[in-house]
DNA sequence: ATTGGTGCAAATGCTTTGCATAAAG
DNA sequence: CTTTATGCAAAGCATTTGCACCAAT
């Protein structure tokens, strides 16, 4: 994997936000600093950086993929209303595949944990909606 | 939500399959008895079932949604080469809202958990490719 | 009679690809 | 100099939608 311009700008952006963009809302940040850099770049950029296991690719109920700078162990939260997505931490010592109690012949190789919920700004608008 | 025909039958075939089927995996089999179902009539009608809870979208790395008949609390493990998806038991007495530390303001209302791996198909493939 | 559902075709929207050109090693 | 990456435009593909007609209550 080569070392371009495009690839340095577009990881320095997606590690320096803590926001799990998607592939457009990181194609204008990086935009910014690189006002000809192309949509595809970025996907194709995306794609290897994250089979690369540099990033994190994120998938959810939402048609958009969400990408995550941050490979560290952690699970998410998605607002099932607005779709933000927030870093949950949860007890390190639990082993999820020690839960699993039939397989089903699959070898497991990682799990994935996702919460669903309200974010505070979302909470906020259903209860002044309810008025 | 009316009892069509239509509604029926598709709810039925998801039912009696456990193969986690796909809008249009679904509409081929809705299709054999309903040759003049049309594919928007079952993509409608998995949203409304699902939005019920009647039955539950599954979603993950791929493109495409999957969609199951059994509303039952489980988890899933995805093939990691095949996409194919299977249903896994878990103990039920782990509570994994308990395992969260800081929930970032954000309220709870569900998890889901997911793994990854390998069926046993595509084990026996990989081994025969490393030949 | 009214409302919600259906079939069809067209539209949408995110993502991927083909191709000629440019940059990296 | 060989290969990999880029930009652009076009294509792809799953899903959604508008609309006229039909069926359920």
């Amino acid at each position: 994997m080569r070392i371009t311009n495009q690839r340095e700008i577009i990881l320095e952006e997606l590690k320096k936000t803590k926001s799990h963009p998607t592939a457009d809302e990181l194609f204008e940040l990086v935009r910014k600093r690189l006002p000809r850099i192309s949509l595809a770049t970025v996907y194709r950029n995306l794609e290897q950086l994250s089979d690369a296991g540099i990033i994190n690719k994120i998938e959810y109920g939402s048609r958009q993929k969400r990408f995550d700078g941050d490979v560290s162990p952690h699970s998410h939260v998605f607002c099932i209303r607005c779709g933000k997505i927030a870093d949950i931490k949860t007890a390190q010592d639990i082993n999820l595949k020690k839960i699993i109690q039939d397989t089903k012949g699959y070898k497991i190789f990682g799990e994935r944990l996702q919460f669903m919920g309200l974010c505070p700004q979302c909470q906020e608008e259903e209860a002044n909606k309810n008025n």
